[in-house]
DNA sequence: CAAATAAAAGACAAAAAGGTCTTATAATAT
DNA sequence: ATATTATAAGACCTTTTTGTCTTTTATTTG
């Protein structure tokens, strides 16, 4: 999704096959994917010619964590390190506090970076997947 | 594992029963994950009366690290935050300095945090899994 | 030795994740 | 209108993870 919003950033919306190489993963792996976002209302998307995907022009604060939350849940950022359901400060388990720090460090970084800013800082640099997309398929 | 070294502090062996009620997973499912363990060297274990797990006492710095490596592999100590395969320093993901800094956390955590050091901290304490155990399963 | 206890081994089964392909639908341009 | 382009939807398959059960083997105690 950073990769989509820095493409409409160069007012380019890009297709199935351009995503799916950029993030080197299979054609109708990520199709289907982007079409499960898309639904959820993450993406929006045009067929036809010129047509791809983009983000809500609108709304430019789409943070990883409402991402996270909405893909996988929000385990990650409520549940023990060790996964026990009785573990809180009272009952805490034994990497509680340590575990704790970290996963504040976590909330930090999700809440704090959007897809749309991490789009914006990274525009013009060289990045992981910056180089110039030849769509493939497999 | 941390539950097993607490009770051999207490010299006692906790058998797949109490261990499974206290990590509240199922009975045979937490035998055959302590059967990888043994294979694999983590644990130990004796068959019959007052048998049960317990680590070997000789070593007593068996890392969050070592595990997690052995169990899950090391990409999470190693890998981009983005999953992405040319990410690195000169080809930075969106996310790469910020996830880095949260990757060196989680290094310290594990790397200085051993399974006896958080039995040994723990000891006493009040803890996620320390009420006393009635075997169940389920 | 026999009985009881407890893990080891291995076969199975169910559910979730990952991955592929075909057909349908929408949009654009000519 | 129609040909082209591109996503949407849904069926389907494979692999991995999670979970269950039965049988075997080892150990202790009487």
């Amino acid at each position: 999704m950073v990769y989509i919003q820095m493409q409409n950033l160069k007012d380019r919306r890009p297709g199935v096959a351009e995503i799916a190489h950029e993030i080197e993963a299979p054609y109708f792996f990520t199709a289907k994917i982007f079409q499960r976002l898309a639904k959820q209302g993450f993406v929006r998307s045009l067929k036809g010619k010129g047509g791809g995907f983009f983000l809500d022009p609108e709304k430019n604060d789409l943070s990883l964590k409402e991402l996270i939350i909405a893909i996988e849940g929000a385990e990650l950022f409520v549940g023990c390190g060790f996964g026990l359901k009785n573990c809180d400060e009272e009952n805490p388990c034994p990497l509680h506090h340590q575990y704790g720090a970290i996963r504040d460090e976590i909330n930090k970084l999700v809440t704090g970076e959007t897809i749309q800013s991490l789009a914006q800082n990274t525009l013009g640099k060289t990045l992981a997947f910056s180089r110039e997309s030849l769509p493939t398929n497999g």
